[in-house]
DNA sequence: TATCTCGCTTGCAATTTGCAAGTGAAAATG
DNA sequence: CATTTTCACTTGCAAATTGCAAGCGAGATA
């Protein structure tokens, strides 16, 4: 697939997979929603192992899409700092039925029980918090002031 | 990526995409949910034009994965049909989502409005109900029973 | 001043994709 | 029935993409 040229459809499900359905952007977003990550350095430590050459390319991709913006460090001027725009903070509803689905199909999932049936139970509300919480810096798991802790 | 092989990690987001987070599988199973296509021959004629080779692959792999089933067509013995599974039907909610976005955010979307509209004042009556439609061999768009047809 | 860290880039081999041209079995056609 | 068409794939091969390892320049650290 050409993944940066013309567009295949004007089909809502094909623009979303052609703006972030590889294999790895959702994995970039997760990190930032779940993790707390920000800089090129923390993504490259995931679990998953991507590639140096390949993250490059893709938060390239994203911050031209819209979804990510690349700022400064502002206490380290070799750093950027990866932040969600709104654009991209409207994904966070999609992350959360690909994890629900996930845990419900995959007998090995890592994902906690707790948050499911948190997420489960009341979906809307979560996914707005989980929104604030984001947008002020936080993040689902990671970190002292994380969107879990404060249920458990 | 290596598709096929070792799991890369149990983080439900990567199971997901590991699963059925290629640039194709997905639009196979809107065709099923949307457009009521059930054939090899109906999916090669989607508006995307996926090639004959990663349809056939895409179709294995979605069979080994439970995701679809392959029947023998009652009248052509020459067709097989391709039906979802509970597990399959399970995606919808990620589909909505992933349609949801782009809905807001490309502006050439032809998500019509107000199947968006519809989809978001009701969300979890409608995913039900696409549910149901799709089990008892219906479609969202397709066909003379079409789901959105009930609604205008 | 020298070394280390950080965010990339480059080169290259291996895998995957996309296209075109089959193939065998069943259905339609004459 | 004999022939052609349809259907669900498979195969071969060139082109694009990925994955790995090794840089590289600018800023931080010692």
């Amino acid at each position: 697939m050409k993944h940066t040229q013309h567009k295949r459809s004007d089909c809502p499900i094909n623009f979303a997979l052609e703006t972030f359905g590889d294999p790895w952007s959702l994995l970039i977003i997760r990190d930032i929603v779940y993790f707390g990550k920000k800089t090129y350095g923390e993504f490259l430590e995931s679990e998953e192992g991507m590639a140096t050459n390949i993250l490059a390319s893709r938060l390239g991709r994203l911050e031209q899409q819209g979804i990510l913006v690349k700022k400064p460090s502002p206490s380290d001027k070799r750093k950027e700092e990866f932040v969600l725009t709104e654009k991209g903070l409207d994904l966070i509803p999609v992350l959360v039925e690909l994890a629900n689905w996930s845990a419900q199909h995959d007998p090995q999932t890592a994902a906690p029980a707790a948050w499911i049936a948190l997420m489960e139970a009341e979906k809307e509300k979560m996914i707005q918090r989980i929104r604030e919480t984001v947008q002020s810096g936080g993040s689902v798991f990671a970190g002292e002031k994380s969107l879990l802790s404060q249920f458990v």
